[in-house]
Parts: C-alpha cells; sequence; structure tokens
DNA sequence: AGGTAGTGTGGGAGCGCTCCCACAAGTGAT
DNA sequence: ATCACTTGTGGGAGCGCTCCCACACTACCT
C-alpha cells in the first residue's frame, strides 16, 4: 500500500501548486503532465512525475470537477422496490463487471436508489444538476419516465435490457430470444412435446422476446403453437405458482415447462411435486438466470445463463465511450450502440 | 419529477449568486439558508427559498466539497474476491439497509472494490485523498490492513463483522452467537445428541462466535463437548462437502448437523444423501443466513436469520454519527460504538 | 536579414461554493 | 444618552484545479 499515503500530514494534502514548486515549473506545466497533454517535453516530464512522487500528489477531485465541469463519476440507478432484481445474483455479477471494467479507468461509481418516490424526486436533482458523467441503467420497466429525462438532459446513459426493439439509448442485452430457443430446443430433443410457457413481466421487453423465442422453436420445428400453453408470470415464485397451477388444471398433459426465470420454475416445481407429477420423468422443467437456486434446487433445474458479468463490462464500455465522444463536442456517431451478448444453456436433472 | 429540472438551459445551472440576487440578499445569506443555519430571519428565509424554487437551484457538489474540505459521501468497499459475500442475499440485503438510511440525507454512496491489489492501491491513495466522509467495511478478515489504515488517517469507519472482541473500530454485528446457540438449542429440543457444527472460515471473528454459541448450548444441556465433532469449514458448498465427508467418515453416528452457512449446508446435504441418510429423519440439518437457498432445498432448511437490512442501517446510523461528531471538533466521545443485533431461528423441514 | 510557423511553458482568471470578518440595526442595562 | 451585547446580513478571500492567452524560443522558409 501507498508508503507515501500518510505523508504531509502538516498542513493537509499537497497541491498542484506545491508540486510545480517542488518540479520547478509552473502550475500549467504540472497540470499538463498530470493529465496527459503531448506537449510537455520528457525532461520536464519526468522532473515533474518525480516532484508527484515525492510528494504523493493525489488530485483534489473537488476542484477537478469544479474547474473542468465534470465529475468524473458514474451513476447505477438502481429501481429498488424490484427486490427481485436486486437479490438474484444478476446484480451482484453486472458489479463484478461494472466494478472490473471501471477499476483501469478514473471513474468513480455511484450507487443510487430510485426506489420511493422521494428518491426519485432526489435523482432527477441529481441528474438535472449534471453531478454524474453518465448513468447505468438497469431493469427499467417499459414506461419509466427516467430514459427520456437522460435523453432530455443529454446525460450519457446505457441501459441494460432495452425497453423496446426502437430502444433509443445505448443498450446492452443478453440474446433472450435465443436463449429462450435454447431451451425449447432442448426440451423438444428430449422429445417433449406438450411444452408450457410461463412467461416473465410482460411489461418487460426481454421477457416478450423469450416468448417470441419459444413460438418460433416451435414453429420452425414443425410444431403448431397452442397460445394456451403460454401462460403469463412476472418473474416471481408466487407468479410462478400461480401459472403452473393454471396450466395443470387447463392443460394436464404438459410434459415440459420453461420458465422465464428461476425462481419462477421454483414455484412452478412446487406445484407440479404437490399435484404428483414427477420432475423430469412427467414434466421436464427448465429455467432461465441459472442462478444459485437452479444449483440447489431438487432435482438441479436445467436453466438459461446469461453472460451478466460480460453484460456489466460491455455497458461500462458503451458508457465510457458515450461519455468520451461528449467531451471535445465531437461527432456524434449514431454508430449501433446496441450490444447483444450469446447465452448458454447449462443442463442439470430436471429436464 | 421536478418541473424545474429542465430550466436555464440557457447558459447552465443557476448559482448561489444568481438565487442571491432574485432573491435581493448577499451570497453569505443564501448559503446559510441552505445549510439550514438558524441566523436568518424568517422573512427572508422565505424569501430565499421561493427563489430556489422558482430558479431549480441545486447545489453544486464539486464546489461545496472544495470550499468547505468534505464530500458528502461515503464509500462502501466491497472486498470483491469473497465472491461467497458479493452474490449472496447479504450483500443486496445490507445495501438496501444502507440506501433507505440514506435516502434521508444528502450523503451519497461510493461502491469501491479492493479486491486485485492494483484496486487496493487505489483505494489507499482514495482514502489518503480524503476524497469520502467515511467508510462502511464489510466482510474484513482479521489480517486485513485496510481497518488500521482508516484509523491512520483518522477517517470515520464502520465495520461490519468485527475482527475480534476488541474490535477499535466502530462495529455492527449479529449476534452470531445466540444464533449458533438457538440453533444447537433447537436440534437438542428435537431429541438430537450427536450433534456436529462445521465451522465458517475461522479466521472471521463471527465464525469462531458461532462455535462458541455451539459449544456453550450444548454444555448447558449437561452434554459433554466432543470436538472431534467440530469440522473446519469456510462458508463454502465445497467446504461443507469436505466436512461431511470427514464428519461421517469419523463419526457416523451423528444425528444432527448445524452448517455455518447456508451453501455448506447445501454441501453437507449432497455428502449425507449420498451416504443414504435421509434428511430430517436420519440426519437434521440447521445452517446459517436464510438465504434463498435454504428456502428452496428440499427438503427447504431450517436456518439462522439475521437481520441483514437492519445491519446496514445501524452502520449508517453509527457512521453517520462519527462523522457529525467530527466535524466541529466535536468531543471525541469514546461511547459504545458496537451494535449486536438478535437473530432469529427460521425453522423448515430439515430439521 | 526578416518573416512565419510551430513547440513548450508560465501564470491570470475563474469555476461555485463556505468561511469569516465587518458592520448595521435593534435591545436592554447603566 | 451611552455602552455593551445580540441578531441578521453583505461580501471579500480563498479552496485547488483547468483553461487559455501570452510569450519565449527554435526551426525553417523566403
Amino acid at each position: 500500500m501507498a508508503s507515501h499515503g500518510v505523508r504531509g500530514r502538516s498542513g493537509g494534502r499537497p497541491t498542484l501548486e506545491e508540486v510545480a514548486a517542488r518540479a520547478g515549473v509552473g502550475r500549467g506545466t504540472v497540470s499538463r503532465v498530470i493529465n496527459g497533454s503531448p506537449r510537455v517535453s520528457d525532461a520536464t516530464r519526468a522532473a515533474v512525475e518525480a516532484a508527484v512522487e515525492e510528494l504523493g500528489y493525489v488530485p483534489n477531485t473537488a476542484a477537478r470537477a469544479l474547474a473542468a465541469n465534470r465529475t468524473d463519476a458514474i451513476a447505477l440507478v438502481v429501481p429498488e422496490p424490484e427486490t427481485r432484481f436486486f437479490a438474484e445474483p444478476y446484480f451482484s455479477d453486472m458489479l463484478k463487471g461494472v466494478g472490473s471494467e471501471l477499476s483501469d479507468t478514473e471513474m468513480q461509481l455511484l450507487l443510487i436508489f430510485a426506489g420511493s418516490d422521494r428518491e426519485r424526486e432526489r435523482l432527477a436533482q441529481y441528474l438535472a444538476a449534471h453531478r454524474v458523467d453518465g448513468v447505468l441503467l438497469v431493469s427499467v420497466h417499459a414506461d419509466d419516465p427516467l430514459p427520456d429525462l437522460l435523453t432530455q438532459l443529454e446525460i450519457p446513459a446505457v441501459i441494460s435490457g432495452p425497453r423496446s426493439a426502437a430502444e433509443p439509448l445505448a443498450s446492452v442485452d443478453s440474446d433472450n430470444y435465443g436463449g429462450a430457443r435454447s431451451a425449447v430446443e432442448h426440451l423438444l430433443s428430449r422429445g417433449r412435446g406438450r411444452i408450457a410457457h410461463i412467461t416473465g413481466h410482460l411489461a418487460v421487453y426481454g421477457a416478450q422476446r423469450r416468448v417470441d423465442g419459444y413460438r418460433d422453436a416451435l414453429r420452425e420445428a414443425g410444431h403448431e403453437v397452442d397460445e394456451g400453453l403460454i401462460e403469463p408470470g412476472d418473474f416471481t415464485e408466487e407468479g410462478g405458482r400461480r401459472a403452473m397451477a393454471e396450466l395443470l388444471r387447463r392443460h394436464p398433459d404438459i410434459d415440459a415447462v420453461f420458465a422465464a426465470s428461476d425462481v419462477t420454475a421454483a414455484g412452478a416445481g412446487q406445484v407440479l411435486r404437490e399435484a404428483g407429477r414427477r420432475i423430469p420423468d412427467d414434466v421436464a422443467l427448465v429455467g432461465y438466470d441459472d442462478s444459485a437456486i437452479a444449483r440447489h434446487m431438487e432435482p438441479p433445474l436445467t436453466s438459461v445463463r446469461q453472460p451478466i458479468e460480460e453484460m456489466g463490462r460491455a455497458m461500462i464500455d458503451l458508457l465510457l465511450a458515450e461519455i468520451a465522444d461528449r467531451r471535445p463536442a465531437a461527432s456524434r456517431g449514431l454508430e449501433r450502440h446496441q450490444v447483444v451478448l450469446a447465452t448458454e444453456l447449462v443442463e442439470r436433472r430436471s429436464s
């Protein structure tokens, strides 16, 4: 750890000015060195770097932010009431990706909860005051006004899970469509013919895409799609129970269930067991997310894994690029700012 | 959301100066109102507040930080390689508590990962530069130099899970001792006599306390403590498997296992099943944490629940108090800065 | 020789606040 | 009426940076 970290307790941290004095140069020159400007001679640069090292100089972020009108901070906005999202590995894995990608930069990560109305009001103020250089949005509902606010304020933002096919914001997503297809194709290959689908909350675009994938996989295998086999859920365990009960009532002959999340699958599994159906003998079960629950269910649950950590990394990459683009009034290159990452089916004993 | 949030796009956000002009007062007066100083007449205060409202004024944090030499930010330091900690609900629940308690204040929450050496070096610089007003430390190992660094830099800090009984830092913890006792007493009351304990990582003080609770519960019930029934684990699933296998080899007659974490219990459960032992008929199983896994295991796992969200809240309370204490060179009241919260045994079918 | 670029450098101005000193006005004791 | 406080207020100084203009110096053309 920094051996010079505690030096200079007598009178606070060293300033740019002191570094300049020590190196025998002007304030501007030190600033240039610190910020990596090329217009500094090698000799001068070396002298300044030596002085920085000797004094253990660390720039004062507040001063920099004030003078340069940027914050070097990005916010991760968490719509907290979504406890589902929050408690699942989803969140921590994404955080891991975000953190690892961020550790190469000087950016700091702010965690902002936008659950209650009061918190949202505060967030709006926050953003209006331009207290962050960029925003990471996760798990946003289709009708959330937040993304539009960001666009309006011209704050760079990246959203995980686009709200629609026409998402105007930069976005990172996993291949929900392909993931669902792989799940259904897997069940078909196991000889299942009556495959039901318990959907996620359909206000979430990804949930819709999973339904699309389910339908297309069946169709392309030459099956007719029975819309009655598609039962709406909401990603929760309780939703899974409810949907499963309904499916069993209407279609006692189903031999497989593809659920839009692992907890939903867990809820469905309970109902199946209570109805005397064995998994996978009578009914095969496939979930989505490959969470810890999937590994610990009995039998362990086949599930679609999303590369969440990678998604976190991709979000940061996109966001940093947007921020950099905007810095010197760059050519607002409206390139493809949509990243979609592949999923992977993890086969376990439930199917 | 703030209707005035977007106003004044012509020329950036309003400043203190502009508010002052609008309210017909001086800069100092506005500052006083903003910061809630009592030395302002009611009439003036009202006028200023009106001006603030009309202009949609939001203070510039950077300027404030620079002038007042504080940051209004606290850091939550996450020792990231501890994936266990990170992925468990522990983390997100704590975050929830932290967030909810913080939403009443102007403080912002920084998430800092201190996994790799490079990240730790950066963190040290961060702290040395006093870029946060306080630090929340979670899941710190006994030999981590971080807490001492914080003490040395005189940065207010609160640690969750004290490193020892003599933890110098303010700390919040759940009652590991009592939690373990309640688990063992529960097993005893169910008529179990050969109760094994798979410990957590013993470098963690809380894991030691759980062992203490295990021992005392047995003793006070009149049982002799067989040290051979205590098998070291490390909170992981793999550790649980290893420990359980070892226990079965040495003591085939055990009829109950208390594991120091739910995932450890899950690992132990697998080994028990493979060995042909039925849960709970042959061997009762109790875990710790009451995580999602506990609910979804088959059979569902009896587990000790910690009030994690509350712990997060308590940490913030302590930290804010420490920061406030330090602000006007207050009387460094070395009161009891140790909070211990009660646990609760959640009974399920595994015992 | 004089011009015209380029390079590197110093330092003034200013970012938006807080802190604090100065001072006006009011209040009550002498 | 005088003095001593108290209360409320205005505004200068300064926090530590970045930005940018000015200037010295060099190099290469006419």
